[in-house]
DNA sequence: ATGCTATGTAGTATGTATGCTACATCCATG
DNA sequence: CATGGATGTAGCATACATACTACATAGCAT
């Protein structure tokens, strides 16, 4: 069974390993900022989950990080289905 | 050199495989937005490249059609940069 | 012709992702 | 002790993704 409408997601969260993945480079937030053309506030918010991206930042990151979407984001929580 | 603001998405151009796989899976856009949970209009305007979707919509589409995100979406045209 | 389904176009309304500024904290290292 | 880098919190402004309604068109079946 699926939403009969999703009234904008937010409610949905994003799990995402920008942080991990991030340090594990050595990037500061700023430098990944740069990196991919946004403020460095904007990864804060993304890293503690306050939103989630749009599309676009998503696949700047993967492309910055080098590392394909789906082991950046997903829907499920990384830490918790290991399955 | 990157962009040193980037001043919310659009001008950004998001490529999308959705429709050639929609329609190969035989779906219509109300079939595959409710499976997503969203308008069928909103499908539409992914198609016809209008707006590009959030990440959260773009991980159910690829859910739904069980294909990766990066089959799915990208910033290069998937019809030109066949590379 | 009538009806139905799929799609396109148009317009309005709303939430939220993002930009940005400012200030606070913490931790290094000079 | 100061200074600077990295991060957290807070607030405001704006653009865009999405919801929704309505109408038009085209194709296909009856």
């Amino acid at each position: 069974m699926y939403a009969t409408s999703m009234s904008r997601n937010a409610e949905v969260p994003v799990f995402n390993q920008i942080e991990e993945v991030r340090t594990k480079l050595g990037l500061s937030r700023q430098e990944l900022a740069d990196m991919v053309g946004v403020h460095y506030q904007t990864i804060g918010y993304l890293e503690r989950g306050e939103y989630s991206p749009s599309l676009v930042l998503a696949l700047r990151i993967s492309e910055a990080v080098n590392k394909p979407v789906s082991e950046l984001f997903s829907l499920t929580d990384p830490k918790k289905g290991k399955k």
